[in-house]
DNA sequence: CTGAAAGCGCTTACAG
DNA sequence: CTGAAAGCGCTTACAG
């Protein structure tokens, strides 16, 4: 024993087992299994002898075995976007994603599919296979098959994410945030520091979508509900470029825009380069603020001011539909404004 | 049949078995699996008898029963850093480990672990239970106990990233891109376009390190072969606004830089910044160049001149590493060179 | 070439 | 409360 590091082998490289705990232990291998699985069932004193033999071997039952005996594969099965690096919430998401799992005692297992309905193969062999017991969803797109074609084979899943359709008829549970209802209280903080003139900055169409035009409908729909009006711009291409030059035609109008509110963090940066190269100061000049709150929002002059995704809200939550059972069900989580000095809000 | 995404499942529910596939092909199981695993031991009409029966019936294997079996997992485990968003190249290099792990018919399973030598439980655990075959390591840090801890176990792996050690010297096997080589070639192909004052700018201490000292080094030994001066400058953090503190530092010298090798394209964006706020035009008065060739290379106006890690032949070389068997070595691989009009070299 | 047997390491009713 | 039995769904020698 060099310090509860050591792994539970034999000395020649095998692994310990039940057998071997039961002989230890001077009990039957049935009664090594109830003391992990049913320990109430017996007798405190074997329990504690038992206990001594697991812990003096190192033993811990093999995952694989427990899953044949269990039927249970005790994995999620979580799919990797295809477009890594696109979206920089991707990270934290994941890596919450993955801590939600493990604090039920399951595993996450990712992979890789093709796009859209090709995809489903990929997860008709995984359910084959019982390699995994269900699926955590995301980067859903509008219309997305995969929650139809689960629900219809009754794989447990949860989705974060929309996939747009009529209310209350999507397949499954789900859990989102509301970028409307965030960028309305966006909108509304702008309008009671002052601004008049609030222009949205999102992207042009064949870009993610769902999301990116719920979060422009609740700037939309505020801006309609103080009398403001509603200026919009489109980035050719998710970059710090492209908004930089939509920006400029916002800025160009003959009534500019004193905030604007973009749809990502990334946009926002390039917002706010386009605001400096016209030598005006973000937060002074022109309020802007982001959507996600990346390691860009941080990464700016005085920090961006931007919409944090609760990721450990979410990641929760989808652990808790999962085992949730069948059915169909929504949660929509409030996004968290964080002022940071490109749009020093009062919150 | 629906058209090949049915899954393999009986009206009530369950799972296509072995057994199942043996008797509509009216053959005993071990037939069905040897048909599976040593196809040429079994007579061809036979084979085709069973493989029109497993066609019919979408028959899989369980991936638990044959583990068990076989006493392999076909899982490889997977660490997550523990600071998500942190880096812009864990998404993709991700996502190409998962394709090239799926390549050779295993699957990853990710998971978390406390930083340093606290999370040696969390494999310790992990083998224990025989939950996966093997891992790949990565964010390696200087002097990372999770090597010489694996190899003393005979735990199988392979490490993306140094630790450090003399050479030679470090536990397993590694892959690593050459930070040092890349970074010098930066400086011969600036020298070349006629720059004779090409500064560093990396990370103040408290940093990742190993790989950032490296591509210093590099940097430093190529201007010291050349005869040129050593202008470096340190970010207090990761940021762009850090970055554009420390290149303003660069600027405001008696002889200040024509160019500026970035650590980092996050780096490099924020040096960008601060070149435009001084109204001169990276590409032109300045040249600039990061690291990584993330999302934000292409995010700035023109583009960012970085080094692309080529996660693809990272990862292969990962996989190929995990089975190699025991031993040392190592693996260094050439990153690639992007040049956008930050700093358009010729290439 | 094919099948009967044993075993992988657990769990789950079910007797005692 | 405890243990003998059966079984989870495969694979792997090994007879025939």
């Amino acid at each position: 024993m060099t310090g509860g590091l050591e792994w539970a082998v034999t000395t020649d490289g095998q692994a310990v087992t039940l057998r071997q705990v039961a002989a230890q232990a001077g009990v039957s291998r049935q009664t090594v299994s109830n003391v992990l699985n049913a320990p109430e069932r017996v007798d405190p004193a074997t329990r504690l002898k038992v206990r001594a033999a697991i812990e003096s071997l190192g033993y811990q039952p093999s995952r694989t075995a427990r899953s044949l005996a269990t039927r249970q594969a005790g994995l999620i099965g979580y799919c990797l976007a295809r477009h890594p690096g696109r979206s920089l919430f991707t990270d934290p998401f994941l890596h919450a994603l993955t801590e939600a799992i493990e604090a039920t005692g399951r595993r996450l297992l990712v992979f890789t599919a093709p796009e859209g309905a090709e995809g489903l193969a990929t997860y008709a062999d995984l359910i084959a296979q019982r390699a995994v017991d269900a699926f955590i969803l995301s980067d859903t797109v509008d219309g997305d098959p995969r929650h139809g074609w689960l629900a219809s084979r009754g794989v447990p899943f949860a989705s974060f994410g929309r996939t747009w359709p009529e209310q209350g008829e999507q397949p499954g549970r789900w859990v989102d945030v509301d970028g409307a209802g965030a960028c309305a209280e966006l909108v509304r903080g702008l309008h009671s520091a002052g601004h008049d003139r609030i222009a949205f900055l999102g992207w042009r169409d064949p870009v993610p979508v769902g999301a990116a035009k719920d979060r422009q409908r609740g700037w939309r729909d505020e801006c309609r509900r103080l009398g403001l009006p509603e200026q919009a711009a489109y980035a050719d291409s998710d970059s710090m470029e492209g908004a930089a030059h939509a920006a400029a035609t916002l800025l160009d109008a003959a009534q500019p825009p004193t905030a604007i509110v973009a749809a990502g963090d990334l946009l926002a940066v390039g917002v706010i380069s386009e605001v400096r190269r016209r030598e005006l100061r973000p937060g002074h000049d022109i309020w802007v603020t982001g959507f996600d709150d990346s390691l860009l929002a941080t990464s700016v002059e005085g920090g961006l001011t931007t919409v944090r995704q609760p990721a450990a809200e979410i990641t929760a939550t989808l652990v808790r539909l999962l085992d949730a059972g069948p059915g169909r069900s929504g949660v929509l989580l409030d996004g968290r404004i964080v002022s940071r000095s490109s749009a020093p809000l009062d919150l």
